[in-house]
DNA sequence: ACGAGGTCCTGCGAGC
DNA sequence: TGCTCGCAGGACCTCG
């Protein structure tokens, strides 16, 4: 399920092979992905533009056109975006969205097994507005805790929900909500409102540190997830807290207790650590 | 402003 | 073995 560290993995590996090229023999296989485009003025665009730049926007690839066109690809849950750089087996052909030759035998594909990702064609306007819907990105160089505190202000709401609003803070899912309320000691049902100075430090730290060490091991493949280049990434193998309800607490021992209380979404927390304001 | 719940979509594992 | 059911969950929506 890619969340930051896995769109900023695929930004990354896409980035070299896309750069410069032309999207040749575009062809799109499913036209219920599209928001605010018909299928033929996508594909037209795509033929007649060279990208100039591609990079992320919270969970978001962003293909920038010598036009001044954006074509924004969000995975979802299961969408994969991959650069092949040979022949594709019959299951890589599988649930392909859009896919086109880059040349040289190469071949760009979104693949979306279960056709939740969305695909926007935006001009400069379009863009300007799409990208004030997100919160500031944690990872860039003026996110500072100040910044960090602005998010959680102004609500009471549970800080698992408000570490993962993207219009407060982008990029932010499930996964890395789990592992940095738990690296921080907070309980993730907590309103924003009664954390304290020191949970709210922590809390900074923890959420730049998990993103950081998840994007340096490639991202978290639970199932579906797949880098730029097809590989699994390594993330999970570090996982304190996603999906190990039930096993022990890595820093104390207690059993790890999973609930859907909280925006209907599976919580994995320890009772005994993240009990601290 | 808030929470609850629905919607989209398919694969998979649990349970009978 | 084969079936049904619920869950996975990000982003959006409506309703009260």
């Amino acid at each position: 399920m890619p969340e930051l560290p896995e769109v900023e993995t695929i930004v990354r590996e896409l980035r070299p092979a896309l750069v410069g090229h032309t999207l040749l023999h575009p062809r799109l296989h499913a036209t219920d992905v599209l928001r605010g485009v018909s299928a033929a003025r996508l594909l037209a665009t795509l033929r007649a533009n060279r990208i100039v730049e591609v990079s992320r926007r919270a969970k978001h690839v962003v293909m920038q056109f010598a036009s001044g066109h954006r074509m924004i690809i969000q995975p979802r849950m299961t969408g994969v975006l991959i650069v092949y750089a040979r022949r594709r087996l019959p299951e890589e052909r599988r649930y392909v969205v859009l896919e086109a030759s880059l040349g040289h035998g190469r071949t760009f594909v979104f693949q979306d097994v279960r056709r939740l990702g969305t695909v926007w064609l935006l001009d400069e306007a379009g863009w300007r507005s799409y990208t004030a819907r997100f919160g500031p990105e944690p990872l860039a160089d003026d996110f500072d805790f100040a910044r960090f505190e602005a998010c959680l202000r102004g609500t009471r709401q549970a800080t698992k929900k408000v570490l993962m609003d993207q219009r407060r803070l982008a990029g932010v899912g499930n996964i890395y909500a789990n592992e940095a309320l738990f690296r921080a000691r907070v309980d993730p049902s907590r309103p924003t409102d009664r954390l304290d100075r020191a949970a709210r430090r922590r809390l900074y730290r923890a959420v730049l540190d998990v993103l950081v060490e998840a994007v340096e091991h490639r991202g978290t493949t639970v199932r579906d997830y797949r880098t730029g280049t097809g590989e699994r990434g390594e993330h999970q193998e570090a996982l304190d807290v996603y999906g190990r309800g039930g096993e022990p607490c890595a820093r104390c021992g207690t059993r790890l207790a999973t609930t859907h209380v909280i925006d209907g979404r599976a919580t994995t927390f320890c009772f005994r650590c993240q009990g601290e304001p």
